[in-house]
DNA sequence: TCATAGCACTATATTTTGTCAAGTGCTTGA
DNA sequence: TCAAGCACTTGACAAAATATAGTGCTATGA
């Protein structure tokens, strides 16, 4: 039917955010803008995967880099409006994670989408 | 405020669905049961990555795998009702795909979640 | 005043993950 | 009868992620 070669767009952005930390910082990011060290200390990644990862979400215009200053360093990395957009998916997976991956009490409610932030070491 | 070592389910389900191939998985899946050659060409996938994750899967109760004969191998997989459930999610994740990863111009009903499941090598 | 800690990263070496190719034992369709 | 398909496994290899250390600089605090 379809030409085998199509480009499906969701198989593009499974593979875009199945990287390692890619849907961590898109989290962490929907919260609050932060710097480089702290994104690190909040998700928990390496500082090289980190760097990597900031630079393709850059790339493809999810993530924006704003330096306020080269030397005392400050940058601060924050959603574009296109990355805002997961909110939806990152709504919808909280509300799975909590139905399914803890007490099965929690209702579920559409609106916030992040009370926690936490990870587990 | 609260404890460092917190256990929060969206990070660990997050932690669970970025490994290679999974959501490629659950998308496929969500579409109808296959076999595991069946899958693995679907999605793309070579047969070592793919038995990890589906006996994974198994384990935390999203798949479910199902033995229809064993000598002439006939096997099955499919989504259990949680992992049905992750419809929500990969329906976000087409709606956020076809409007940022193609044209600009589709909708997006949060009905069907799935018309194509073509890979791009 | 002056060491200390913090910033944004990078470099290198090592470990962890994922991939490729081949092979298993059996059956069904040509 | 014989190639092709099924569900996988194994083992060697490549790619990705990690830890650790270090860069050059400054603002803070003792």
């Amino acid at each position: 039917m379809s030409p085998d070669s199509a480009f499906c767009p969701v198989y593009a952005s499974i593979d875009l955010l199945q990287e390692k930390w890619t849907l961590h910082i898109v989290r962490a990011l929907l919260q609050s803008p932060q710097g480089f060290n702290e994104l690190g200390r909040t998700i928990g990644a390496n500082p090289s995967t980190l760097a990597q990862r900031l630079e393709r979400l850059e790339e493809v215009g999810i993530v924006r880099r704003t330096v306020h200053s080269v030397m005392p360093p400050r940058t601060s990395y924050a959603l574009s409006p296109a990355g805002m957009e997961l909110q939806t998916v990152v709504d919808a997976l909280t509300c799975w994670a909590t139905a399914h991956l803890k007490g099965p009490d929690v209702t579920c409610a559409p609106d916030s989408g992040s009370e926690l932030l936490q990870r587990a070491k």
